[in-house]
DNA sequence: TCCCTTGTACTATCTGCAATAGTACAATTA
DNA sequence: TAATTGTACTATTGCAGATAGTACAAGGGA
């Protein structure tokens, strides 16, 4: 069973957060590859949402090969979830190193980065 | 004469991103204490949008208190800018600490993370 | 005095995107 | 046979951002 859960006050859309989760658990290992996902109208049930809404999030996740659908079959964690991840690590670092870049330019050092870094 | 660069393609309304320019041009000193910016008729020309969307962003930089309207005079920039930085400062580090939490759920240690940070 | 500019304050409208609602079809499975 | 699956539409709603237009009071300069 998966959890997702769903921010209304956050600017990301509903399927956009759909897609992020579903993506973090692969990278995570809590999906694994072959692994069978919800159909697109149970999971919107679950939600309270849409099945369209869902619709959308697999498309994009299908077009992302992070799962494969089948007809009258399902869906599925993809076999190869490998370079999906480390694409979406890749991206996630520019993120990274672009916030620092902003933080600098505010005048914070880089011990004070580190520091907030650590004390979670 | 302040450059403030619209970015269409974010998700991020006009009206905020000039809040976060200005913010931003405060903070680093670009924009000074008492100094006048452009009025609201003005700035819309220059970006080419509609004044209501500046007056929008003015709005909030005044309830933030990085400027200050006067009727028939113009808008400038507060007096006191000191508490400006800190906060932009505090809003920036919650953004890296997003940005670090996003890495994390993908797998991402610690220590890589330093390591990115470094290398810079 | 007259004209221009300033901020302010409305209302009305447009626009694009997210999300919902509803229906339908073919194929598989229990 | 009945239920479930993904897929594929169209139509509609809802909302926030952005635009358009108008109006007013007050100050400054010529």
């Amino acid at each position: 069973m998966i959890l997702i859960n769903l921010d209304y006050q956050d600017r990301t859309p509903i399927y956009e957060q759909i897609v992020n989760t579903i993506e973090k658990y692969v990278a995570v290992g809590i999906l694994k590859p072959k692994e069978q996902i919800p159909s697109i109208r149970e999971l919107a049930t679950t939600l309270g949402i849409n099945p369209n809404t869902v619709k959308k999030a697999y498309d994009i996740l299908e077009n992302k090969k992070v799962i494969t659908s089948f007809s009258t079959k399902g869906t599925y964690i993809s076999d190869q979830t490998d370079k999906v991840l480390e694409n979406r690590k890749k991206e996630e670092i520019k993120n990274l190193k672009k916030q620092i870049e902003v933080l600098k330019g505010l005048g914070v050092t880089e011990q004070e980065i580190i520091k907030v870094m650590q004390e979670k």
